[in-house]
DNA sequence: AGCACGCCGACT
DNA sequence: GTCGGCGTGCTC
């Protein structure tokens, strides 16, 4: 007898395992390993989602009284061998369950729904209840259907047998269906007799179908775009010359003429890398490449070239970019290279889009998949070459369950594959070029920028020496440098770090400061809306006029918002025109690239924004780029902090003089001497990875030490803090002795939406036991779970707040 | 998660 | 004596 083994979607710690459940006949040839099926679970008649991740044959008598599979989800496997393999090694990695894994796997579309509805079985006694089951026999149990005492009464009604509660799943993911005629007539010269000569739209028809007499063709585009007249296709349909059928629609997010785009000329060191990387293709070998390559210097040609070779293979390619850079820009040059073959997933596609993108990959239409984080489980076969674009970037670590980072699994996929995996960066992590050095990933290095052109002249100005900075947001040199690029009709960047940063409310005679109710955080203004906001849990209140402590009205701003110096632009700077890019003018669909389209037509002088500016954009026609707080992110509770700001300076400097003319690019700083700063002037990734690497070595930190960040969190202060300490005891007592374990302290953010937060950091060389241990905390920890404890483990976190 | 079972205090 | 709170264990 064959039975399945599924994973149910019922994430808890005891449940993280599969389940054997009977096949039901009729299904034993249908059902395949990967299929979403829904299952009964529990007792009660409760139905949960589940994902076959086995099918097995065993003894009838050795399984007497397993439960059947009430129905499937799928006609075909919505993952394959490799993803569900992957699902269960993420689950142990990242200490979540594999049914999360399994599940973010998946585009959302596809994520199941659950309705839970009352079913009347027997005489209702209570009449407001039982006129409502009146109009239906089945009522959907929410707040909208029952209030707060019918819902007593329902308990009291299950009780007494009167009603069951009945559970249903649902699949969101609706194809888009349209209609198509197939056509019916194998004799085409006979059916054209019978059709009258001035009939032309129907003699039209034939001839088209006479074209294509297998495939269907899809009605709209037939009357749209060939000019064949409903009435044609309604009398064929009547003649039985063709029948009608729904076929899947695929939306087109990015409907656009490929133009085509050959393979650029390499330079030589181009030619290096893409010949080494060939060579891994050519023998399927499982090598890691980092890819330095300074900005400019051409390493999507390289990515592209090298996806050609392994599509010349048959094969397939995954390029992984962090969200920020997938601009129109990066995305039609991949498309107009490869064409309709590739296919894009990222986070402004709509819910329907993505489900699209996705069957075009799994059904084997795409073989180029470009995508952000979660394009790292593209349902692709026979991955030839997979490229982790600008590596470093901190958004291919997922903050949520589960955890992952999208470079290891990259470099999962990669040995799964026999495939080359290549991580590219003008600033690579720490760890990835520590690992370039010691030999465990393979080195290329592209130091020049392609056409000779030099880096952007980078010059510091000291803000403490400044007597005019105009609420020390504009220097003077600044504010001249930008004077005369509008006057010589060029463009500018200017970019505001908001890294731990954010204009505040405080009162100037008492020093209250206006904080979030909810979270340890003050509140951040915001003028567009006027009111003051939470920017973790998103509580909003209007600006007040009087200090709530001293009643003062003497309360006013502090910081520096993107708003606050757009302001300060106008009024220094009257000509000038500003477009402002941060979250608030791009959270609707399409602004941002609306933004970047209208700077690139120069209907604005100035681009002023956030970080999101700092990556991927290429404007020739900027030539001075300004960072008007260099060292805000510097002071923050995070070992990583200087690398981060390294990053955003170098990426950010870039962005001057990319074509033809020289780019000029002006840090203001509070700490001019700061090394960080120092070394961005000079563009110096080397010597920054040197001297970073020795603070590391000091203090114990990556990538000399892995760490791992538990956190522990509960709306009770007390409970948190005394599981927070039972952990840290046991995992003292637990482990090697060379392991060291921080903590429990508060989280820098201690409060976040009235949760109170503690937090260990363990950092660790090697540690058998680690693993074990982990689990054992997240085991015995269950009771107080129970009670509204939340315990979060986060391997080799990249955020410490 | 969602449910049943069982143990204990409070109440008709 | 039993109703209902909560702590605990189980789900193929």
């Amino acid at each position: 007898m064959k039975i399945a083994k599924v994973i149910v979607d019922v994430p808890t710690m005891q449940t993280n395992t599969p389940y054997s459940y009977r096949i039901p006949n009729g299904l034993e040839t249908q059902l395949k390993r990967g299929m979403r099926v829904v299952v009964p679970f529990g007792n009660g008649n409760r139905k949960v989602e589940g994902f076959v991740v086995d099918i097995e044959e065993t003894d009838a008598k050795q399984s007497p009284q397993l439960k059947e599979i009430d129905r499937t989800m799928d006609l075909v496997p919505v993952l394959n061998d490799e993803l569900i393999k992957l699902s269960k090694w993420l689950a142990d990695k990242t200490y979540s369950f594999q049914i999360s894994c399994l599940l973010t796997m998946l585009p959302n579309a596809m994520k199941a729904k659950y309705a839970t509805y009352v079913k009347a079985i027997g005489p209702i006694d209570d009449e407001d209840i039982s006129k409502k089951f009146k109009a239906s026999d089945m009522i959907p149990f929410d707040s909208e259907h029952f209030d707060g005492p019918e819902m007593g009464k329902l308990a009291k009604l299950r009780k007494a047998n009167k009603i069951k509660v009945v559970y249903k799943v649902q699949n969101e993911a609706k194809k888009k269906q349209e209609t198509a005629v197939v056509n019916q007539i194998n004799d085409f010269d006979g059916t054209q007799k019978q059709i009258r000569k001035n009939a032309t739209a129907q003699l039209n028809l034939l001839e088209v179908l006479q074209k294509n007499p297998k495939q269907p063709l899809v009605q709209s585009h037939l009357v749209k775009d060939l000019g064949i007249s409903n009435s044609a296709i309604k009398s064929f349909e009547k003649k039985n010359w063709l029948k009608k059928i729904q076929v899947e629609k695929y939306r087109d997010p990015y409907k656009h003429e490929i133009k085509v785009d050959q393979p650029k000329k390499l330079t030589k060191d181009q030619e290096d890398a893409v010949k080494e990387i060939n060579r891994s293709i050519d023998s399927h070998q499982n090598d890691t490449y980092l890819l330095e390559g300074v900005t400019g210097s051409g390493k999507t040609e390289v990515y592209l070239q090298t996806i050609q070779r392994a599509l010349d293979l048959k094969e397939t390619a995954l390029m992984l970019v962090p969200e920020i850079s997938l601009t129109p820009q990066m995305v039609n040059r991949v498309k107009n290279r490869f064409g309709n073959q590739v296919a894009v997933i990222h986070s402004g596609l709509s819910t329907g889009e993505k489900y699209d993108e996705w069957r075009r990959i799994n059904s084997g239409d795409a073989r180029v998949v470009v995508g952000a984080r979660s394009a790292v489980f593209a349902p692709l076969d026979n991955i030839g070459i997979i490229i982790l674009d600008e590596e470093h970037d901190t958004s291919y670590k997922q903050d949520d369950n589960p955890r992952y980072h999208t470079r290891d699994v990259a470099i999962w996929r990669g040995k799964y594959h026999h495939c080359p995996v290549v991580l590219g960066s003008a600033t690579p992590s720490l760890e990835s070029r520590a690992r370039a050095g010691k030999g465990v990933y393979k080195f290329l290095r592209l130091p020049k920028r392609i056409n000779q052109k030099h880096l952007p002249e980078v010059s510091i100005v000291d803000m403490t020496q400044e007597e005019e900075t105009h609420d020390g947001i504009f220097s003077g040199e600044l504010l001249k440098a930008i004077d005369q690029r509008i006057d010589k009709n060029e463009q500018v960047v200017l970019m505001l770090n908001r890294r731990g940063f954010s204009s505040f409310l405080m009162c100037r005679d008492c020093g209250y400061v206006l904080k979030c109710p909810n979270c340890d955080i003050s509140l951040t203004l915001h003028m567009d809306s006027h009111t003051m906001k939470c920017h973790y849990c998103g509580f909003e209140e209007p600006i007040p006029k009087y200090c709530p402590h001293c009643h003062s009205k003497n309360i006013r701003y502090f910081g520096t918002g993107t708003e606050k110096v757009e302001k300060q632009l106008h009024e220094l700077l009257p000509k000038a025109r500003v477009v402002r890019m941060d979250v608030d003018t791009t959270r609707k669909k399409g602004s941002h690239e609306k933004i970047l389209h209208e700077f690139g037509d120069h209907h604005f002088d100035i681009l002023l924004g956030t970080q999101m500016i700092a990556k991927g954009l290429d404007f020739p026609n900027v030539t001075l780029v300004g960072v008007l707080n260099a060292d805000t992110g510097l002071d923050l509770p995070d070992f990583r902090s200087s690398e981060r700001t390294f990053d955003l300076l170098t990426q950010v400097s870039g962005r001057a003089g990319r074509a033809d003319k020289d780019g000029e690019v002006i840090i203001q700083t509070y700490n001019p001497e700061n090394y960080v700063i120092q070394l961005a002037k000079h563009q110096d990734y080397e010597a920054f990875y040197q001297k970073e690497m020795q603070l590391r070595h000091l203090a114990d930190y990556s990538p000399y030490f892995f760490t791992i960040k538990v956190s522990i969190s509960s709306l009770n202060e007390k409970q948190a803090a005394s599981e927070a300490y039972d952990v840290a005891n046991y995992l003292k007592g637990s482990l090697n002795n060379k392991t060291i374990i921080l903590g429990p302290t508060p989280r820098p953010i201690a409060r976040m939406k009235r949760r109170y937060y503690f937090q260990i950091i363990i950092k660790y060389k090697r540690d058998l036991k680690l693993n074990q241990s982990l689990k054992h905390v997240l085991q015995v920890s269950q009771k107080e779970v129970r009670k509204g404890l939340r315990i979060g483990i986060d391997p080799e976190p990249v955020s410490f707040m």
